[in-house]
RNA sequence: GGCGACGUGGCCAAGUGGCAAGGCAGGGGCCUGCAAAGCCCUUAUCCCCGGUUCGAAUCCGGGCGUCGCCUCCA
């Protein structure tokens, strides 16, 4: 079965079919470093962290460039602002790109290529651009010439002479038509620059991504994605730039990710309801983020709330409890009665179906929100299975044990982690607790808890149902949370 | 003004011609000493009006509303 994907080129949906069998080369747009990445940013860097970790599920071999731009305006401003120098703020900024990428589970691209280690590619391709009569010079700026490229457009859906009517030309520009766009920029004093044939100077925003791409993918390659503001001008102007130079189609599918909204508004600071992914990270858990972000299509708007994100923590815990009640059920007596073969065939199928409709759901434009729901309906079945079937046969464990590795790995797809519960991160106040209800006299957190659950279960067995809940309660004042299962009572950090 | 997207239960959200996925929240019940977890039951004239069709949330036309891009923006 074939993959398709929404081209925004073309405007509908395609079949994937790669340059090269086989093998996917796509290129992301990244950020520019000038401040903390924002929860917007964060959203379409996750989709494409999906498309590129589903379309590796698929069988694809994946070369994945995600550039950082680490020049530009609002880097200099920033730099003049914090008073250091723009490749210091840079090199704050990536930093702190990379350490949330991480720490969202984003996976490391193929290559991250960086806009000022790569200037002097940037030159070669003004110098081409120029020689082939698609960019002049004027007075050490160089400007790519609009209308020397029929084809201007053809991405955004835009027409020349329309764009005319809103064009404008910012003061101190030396274009010779006002929809020309700047490939490489004269230095002002005290801004980062470059020798170039030009005089000292800088390069354009646009003019990075087409020559990063083409280097480490070559022509033509297979995706390109970012988020829906860069289609134009950003994206339409690499296309004139790379289709102008080479000749060649630039790319074969164009995707863009849905804004990310506040309150049914753009984020932006002065509507004051910017938020820095940083600052979610600091209150949820990384997955919960993801998660919110994959119950909604990626080039859908997502509307963004505290409220939402509670929600989103509660769909997780669904998912992370139930992975749990199975692994548990693991470690359960065999009984030969069981649940019986019918019961037992049953639920092998339905993690069957799961399979495949978590697979035609993300076939189908990377639908995570479908693909999730083939997720959840199989851990409903397994709940099912548990709650009907006091007594497993041996052939019912492994089962249970087959449901859960398919929910742990049709979530990893998606890059979440339901399976890393952190039984082991338990405070050390509980080896004080378990001295004080549980006469425990070590100082080991895990023993200390399996010394309180079992002072607990003997005082349930004697109905001492004060002590039983002072253990609970003070288990639950310390972030864990007691749950009595058919097999016994445990613990649970969180909730 | 130009280009584009969208309007599905209390909230969020999939679904692009054949009895309306999933998550969250609420209500009732089961289980439990009580809770937690889980299970069962429970809520939709798919924005409005016309049209095409045996049949429309889904296609076409009109209307109303929301959002994005058109300037740096993921």
């Amino acid at each position: 079965m074939a993959i398709r994907l929404h081209n925004t080129l073309t405007r509908r949906e395609e079949e994937l079919v790669t340059r090269d069998p086989g093998r996917v080369a796509m290129y992301v747009c990244g950020p520019t470093v000038y401040n903390d990445i924002h929860i917007g940013n964060a959203r379409t860097f996750l989709s494409f962290d999906v498309i590129r970790r589903y379309l590796t599920w698929r069988g694809y071999d994946v070369d994945f460039v995600q550039n950082v731009t680490d020049v530009d305006d609002k880097i200099i401003n920033r730099a003049a602002e914090e008073g250091i120098s723009s490749a210091e703020v840079a090199r704050k900024y990536t930093e702190a790109f990379l350490e949330v990428m991480s720490a969202l589970g984003v996976t490391e691209p193929t290559h991250r290529p960086k806009a000022t280690e790569e200037i002097p590619g940037m030159i070669e391709l003004v110098e081409r651009l120029i020689s082939a009569g698609h960019a002049y010079e004027s007075e050490g700026d160089v400007y790519f010439s609009v209308r020397s490229f029929p084809d201007y457009g053809k991405l955004s859906g835009r027409d020349i002479e329309e764009l005319m009517v809103g064009a404008r030309v910012e003061p101190g520009e030396r274009k010779r038509d006002p929809l020309d766009f700047a490939l490489w920029k004269a230095a002002k004093p005290g801004e980062p620059h470059w020798p170039s044939p030009w005089g000292e100077g800088r390069p354009g925003w646009h003019l990075e991504c087409s020559v990063m791409s083409e280097k480490y993918l070559g022509t033509s390659f297979d995706i390109h994605g970012g988020g829906a503001d860069l289609v134009f001008p950003h994206h339409e102007n690499e296309i004139a730039q790379s289709e102008a130079a080479s000749g060649e189609p630039f790319v074969r599918y164009w995707l863009h990710g849905g804004m990310l909204q506040v309150n049914a508004e753009k984020m932006s600071k002065s509507l004051g309801n910017f938020v820095v992914l940083r600052e979610v990270l600091a209150h949820y858990p990384s997955d919960v983020f993801r998660l919110l972000a994959l119950q909604t299509h990626y080039r859908s708007p997502l509307d963004f709330s505290n409220e939402r994100l509670d929600e989103a923590q509660a769909a997780l815990e669904r998912l992370e409890t139930v992975v749990r009640n199975l692994r548990w059920a693991r470690d359960v007596l065999p009984q030969p009665a069981g649940a019986g073969e019918e019961k037992h065939a049953a639920l092998l199928a339905s993690v069957e179906r799961a399979r495949e409709k978590f697979a035609e759901e993300m076939d189908d434009d990377f639908n995570t929100a479908g693909g999730l729901a083939a997720v959840f309906d199989l851990a409903k079945v397994a709940n099912v299975f548990l709650s009907e079937n006091p007594r497993l046969s041996a052939e019912d464990i492994d089962a249970l044990g087959l449901t859960a590795d398919t929910i742990v790995a049709l979530t990893g797809v998606l890059g979440l982690r339901v399976a890393e519960v952190p039984e082991a991160a338990y405070p050390h106040e509980v080896v004080t607790l378990a001295r004080e209800l549980a006469g425990y006299e070590g100082d080991d957190e895990s023993a200390a808890v399996a010394a309180l659950l079992a002072a607990r279960d003997a005082a349930r067995a004697a109905k001492d149902w004060t002590v039983a809940d002072a253990v609970r309660g003070s288990l639950e004042e310390l972030g864990l949370r007691v749950e009595d299962t058919a097999r016994g009572s445990r613990v649970v950090v969180g909730g």
